[in-house]
DNA sequence: CTTTGAAAGTTCAACGATTCAACAAATAAA
DNA sequence: TTTATTTGTTGAATCGTTGAACTTTCAAAG
């Protein structure tokens, strides 16, 4: 492995000048420069990241952590985030929490450890107004901004977030104005504060269109595709007469129509079905499903754009970016 | 920022001892060890990777290099990777190619100045029998494990293969039993191994149900859906014949079966479609896709397996496994 | 009552790049 | 000729951690 000392030998000069060759320092002049790169590419030298890090005490180094690779919506985000990162001379680490407290503790740590630049969390929502490690990254005073929507235990951070509660307004105004009255709706995780603001898009229209929020139309559901099958089977069980269900997400509109379909239900004669998010799979479904897009390509690259803000000592804000409703084929107006 | 020094002042003992204490050394007694833990937990000491990696030369990181996130098959990979890595003490650096050679080679350079322990790679291919990188990998001694199929360039490193042949040729002999005997194939990249190895099973089955294979049912794809779409409107437009069409992965299977779907022909009865792969997309299809699972979390486990044997200096063999049919409603009989 | 040996802890130096303060040489100004 | 200024270069210190060699203490073995 070739050093700077190794060049220094090689060319006769101290390894200072070695260094301030390579890096264009102002005070050496350009002949040398030249002699000292030419010869510095021809050993093969690389600069040990370590070495600059311990030195500089910056790592140029980004954690990024998120719930699950797996989940199309943070692969997504990890593709731009990527890309953008590497633009500006960063590498990106990667931690999944699987939505659990002690992993996104772990992850955290791990990444403090390394003395990362910047934090990209997307937090694992706890019902808790405090977490120890939020608190030890503020104590650390590392670069943070949040992906998603901030919750108590994580509210001093800046968050890059989806306007929520106004895309999934649409998305029951949407049904509304198709004709439907009874519009069940399957829930997210009970702790997640964008699960909570997509249910209140969904009450809001409602209200707006004189139909009063009734509970016998609301389904604990979750995340995965799982949770909506289930949901849609309590739902089947309890004979609910709705003639639309919007779902919390993709996934769980995924499940919920498989089992309706399962049922000989026709989606969307029988039933309409709304999802959130738009991943591949909503597009290509047996029935396409209508959804909202999160610009989740945009949403990345402004945190990033946010972090560099953040590292150069500016002020930041939050910020929210809109969604759009994607109509496809599995809604529309209600039978009779 | 907690260093060991500070720790040593509060405990009254040497760096050393601290040093080794924290990392459970034998020549430290159980009762200073136990003290001093307590007190670095308490002053929140978080060892710097910079400095360990400098003294150590080891940074216990692994490069990771695949052509993007966004494509399940790799999110998969990551995913298990990331997760064993973590279990190991590993963090992961993330590289996205595009399958692009320049930037391949420039995140492999990254990961080469970050001095990495270790790279999984799934190459870019090229027609090339030679790559620069892929020889200053090896001058560097860098452990290197390739994701799937080892080209000319890199045929000198390990690599975690599936076995591609075999389970191609599993769905064209599927399809044969079917009574299908004009069948289409979709093929991928020309430079992909892979997509060979996946051709080459396909008329291998062909030839032992003794159809020799005729060019005229060969259709040149690539590896997205557009692809897929394009190579179908070829297929269209000069009025092939064939009962059923097996594509090169799943994506390819979507466009296609997207664009006969709009021709009003009705899979699987007017036509079959298969697939290779089994995204998530593929199970919720309009019509979910006959396709082939490939091990995945499996392969990936097994290539950090691998890395691990190569960094403790042992001899590694390249290993393939074995993917699965499995077998839905996108497949039938042909028609009459 | 020495000798041996293990246990517990210490000291010193090094890893490779960068920065600070100092210095030499060359040139310009007084 | 002296002084000041610019330009180019240097040695030593530093970042935080750890490997290797060394000292001290105390107990067991001979």
């Amino acid at each position: 492995m070739v050093r700077l000392k190794d060049i220094a030998r090689h060319a006769g000069v101290s390894v200072m000048t070695i260094s301030k060759a390579l890096r264009d320092a102002p005070d050496v002049s350009a002949n040398t420069k030249a002699r000292i790169k030419a010869l510095a590419l021809q050993m093969g030298y690389v600069p040990d990241s370590s070495a600059q890090g311990l030195r500089t005490k910056t790592t140029k180094l980004f954690g990024l952590v998120i719930p699950a690779i797996t989940n199309p919506v943070y692969a997504r985000i990890v593709f731009a985030m990527e890309e953008r990162a590497h633009e500006l001379g960063y590498d990106v680490l990667l931690a999944q929490t699987l939505n659990k407290p002690e992993r996104e503790e772990y992850g955290i740590r791990r990444f403090l450890s390394r003395r990362v630049d910047g934090l990209f969390i997307s937090p694992v929502y706890r019902f808790e107004a405090e977490a120890r490690v939020y608190q030890e990254i503020a104590a650390r005073k590392t670069p943070t901004v949040l992906l998603g929507t901030p919750a108590p235990f994580c509210k001093n951070f800046p968050a890059m977030e989806i306007e929520e509660t106004l895309a999934s307004y649409h998305v029951t105004q949407h049904l509304v104005r198709l004709g439907h009255k009874r519009i069940a709706y399957f829930t997210g995780p009970p702790t997640a504060p964008w699960a909570h603001e997509r249910f209140e898009g969904y009450r809001r229209a409602l209200r707006e269109a004189n139909v009063e929020p009734d509970d016998k139309y609301v389904f604990a559901a979750g995340a995965t595709i799982d949770d909506g099958t289930n949901a849609a089977l309590q739902m089947l069980n309890e004979n609910c007469d709705a003639t639309a269900v919007q779902a919390v997400n993709d996934l769980v509109a995924v499940g919920c129509a498989e089992t309706l379909l399962k049922q000989k239900l026709k989606i969307p004669e029988d039933i309409s079905v709304a999802g959130f998010g738009n991943i591949l799979t909503a597009e290509y479904y047996r029935v396409p499903l209508t959804t909202v897009r999160q610009p989740k390509y945009r949403l990345a690259i402004a945190a990033v754009e946010m972090m560099m803000n953040l590292i150069h000592g500016e002020k930041v804000q939050s910020k929210r970016l809109v969604a759009e409703l994607i109509e496809r084929e599995s809604t529309a107006p209600p039978k009779g």
